[in-house]
DNA sequence: CTGAAAGCGCTAACAA
DNA sequence: TTGTTAGCGCTTTCAG
């Protein structure tokens, strides 16, 4: 800076000035620094510039992984806005237990960062309190942390809509596949549930317990296993409501392998709306990530600006069901003698 | 830091000779001042130390996007490495062009990072100057860039495995459908294409530019003029050999919605090994993009700690070809009349 | 093995 | 509108 300075034949001050933008500097004086800084291919030292000015420029989020659908959509939203505001995008990626608690207790992000967002994980308390005393504003996305900033998709309402559109189809024994997650990385797994739960109340469908079964992402045979359950019932579900694309299409995949039809037989409904849904056609509960993703960003950025406002505040967005070709209404008595006889 | 020192009893120099592991220091100092850091909750700051140092404990990473499976494998396994290292991640996605020209102009990771790794762009010379001069080694992932570091997978020879696959299985008339990407975003498709005539050539297979066509990724409508393209060719195409797996299973869709058989009337067979070919059963010429991200990463900590060797130097990374359920023999003759009989 | 002192490159008062 | 000066929090000589 100083040898721009010396070039421009200005105080390095108000190089300084001119670089950040201050209108204090007249158009004459400012056209000589910024061609000199040019010609010297000069760029300001962030780390310089932070150490006096306390702010970093740099906003840090905390992801389970980044190989995943939501991670991904909700990043690609986020960087962009990020970058319009002049910030950088720091991210920390933790796959498993022990990185996790290396976070934690190194906090790395600490004095490194001027916001973080932390993704999709269930966080003890302990962690919580951790984050707190980060010294920085803290969003949660894709989850809701009590007094504190947080983005993520109305889960209930979501699975309540799913579950209707399914009895507005005239199923009646629907059943609701959980997912089992990593440990520690959250899937609003409960809201969903939950919604699922009210819907078949709202239309006086009895709950069954039986209908209510989990596997895990990506595992084969407990899904065929569980599947199995649910064939094997005395009535059983006309209908499957998966809360993820991934398990329904897994769920799809066993049943048309042994050749029960989609959704002739039963129809099979997914939750996120991710790529994979579109390829199967599947009909699914759609949420949008990059939304979620520039809420938290658009969030972090107004927390940073005038942190001490707005704490605590809650954001919440809509889902909507995309009906596709894997739902279809329940086969009325002959429609269900006629599978039968030509199967 | 200076809180530390007092509370442990010693100037801050000691503190920061501990805090950075350095072994001159008496163990019960260590200790003391290991305690205090813990209690006062302290961490360093990276900004103050870069500031020194010269060294900000950065690693950029250019990416076109970070929803695609690449990005996001590869990313994935290059955090942990760098993390390990002690070292941030620092994300610049750039998804068009109005971006990538400011990131270029503006270089803002200039004196920001310590090494920067760009990926999957098909850079101008210009633009690759400009990176030169970026006072920082770099890195190029999934692309070649004479006289500089870069890390990639060996195109040609896996798509010459992939056609010989299809040629083994009596093949003769192989379709090769490229991939028009979003431009700029480098797709390896000459390699590709080349590695497929290599093989044919080898194999005495007549040359067809007929039967090589080009499609975008998600254009349905693309895909399929192009389909009837081949489908219509005085000689249609037995097997098809797409350089993406996206595009191979849109063609299998297609294919299908049709009621073309697929392996049994035409295999198909893509390119890369996404999770989606698993989803589709597609046989494929896997890549490991976790594989890469490693093995740049590593290569940019090399190049960090000793700069000045090494420059220039390339990796290339094997690919597999993954048999799986869209490829098949060749119908002999008599098949092809069954196949006829009953559709 | 430890401490004192001199900056690293910038910004933010304060003066002019 | 511009320049001067005093740090920001650390690391790194250089003494001891």
């Amino acid at each position: 800076m100083a040898d721009v300075a010396e070039r421009a034949g200005v105080s390095v001050s108000t190089v300084s000035r001119t670089l950040r933008g201050l209108s204090t500097v007249s158009p004459e004086v400012r056209a000589r620094v910024e061609e000199a800084a040019r010609e010297l291919n000069f760029a300001v030292s962030r780390q310089a510039a932070s150490l006096v000015t306390g702010r970093t420029g740099n906003v840090a989020v905390l992801v389970p992984a980044l190989d995943a659908w939501f991670m991904g959509s909700a990043l690609s939203s986020l960087a962009p806005l990020l970058r319009a505001a002049g910030m950088e995008l720091n991210v920390y990626v933790i796959p498993d237990l022990a990185e996790r608690t290396s976070f934690f207790e190194r906090l790395p992000a600490r004095r490194n960062a001027d916001a973080l967002l932390v993704f999709s994980f269930d966080l003890t308390d302990e962690e919580t309190t951790r984050l707190d005393n980060l010294g920085m504003p803290v969003i949660y996305v894709s989850q809701h942390v009590d007094g504190r900033p947080s983005v993520y998709v109305d889960d209930v309402a979501g699975a309540h809509f799913g579950t209707r559109h399914l009895l507005n189809l005239g199923h009646r024994r629907i059943a609701f596949v959980q997912t089992i997650g990593a440990s520690g990385f959250s899937f609003s797994s409960n809201e969903r549930l939950l919604g699922y739960q009210q819907a078949l109340t709202e239309a006086n469908v009895p709950l069954d317990s039986d209908l209510v079964v989990a596997t895990q992402v990506g595992d084969k045979r407990g899904t065929a296993e569980v599947l199995g359950k649910l064939l094997s019932l005395r009535e059983p579900p006309t209908a499957i409501f998966a809360e993820q694309d991934e398990v329904a299409v897994a769920v799809i995949r066993t049943l048309r392998k042994t050749h029960i039809a989609v959704p002739e037989r039963i129809s099979v409904l997914g939750f996120d709306d991710q790529p994979l849904a579109d390829w199967f056609d599947l009909s699914t509960v759609a949420q949008s990530p990059s939304d979620i993703g520039r809420q938290a960003g658009e969030l972090a950025l107004k927390l940073i600006a005038d942190s001490g406002t707005d704490h605590g505040r809650h954001i919440v967005l809509p889902t909507i069901v995309i009906p596709r070709a894997t739902t279809a209404p329940l086969p009325s008595p002959q429609d269900e003698q006629e599978v039968r006889d030509h199967p």
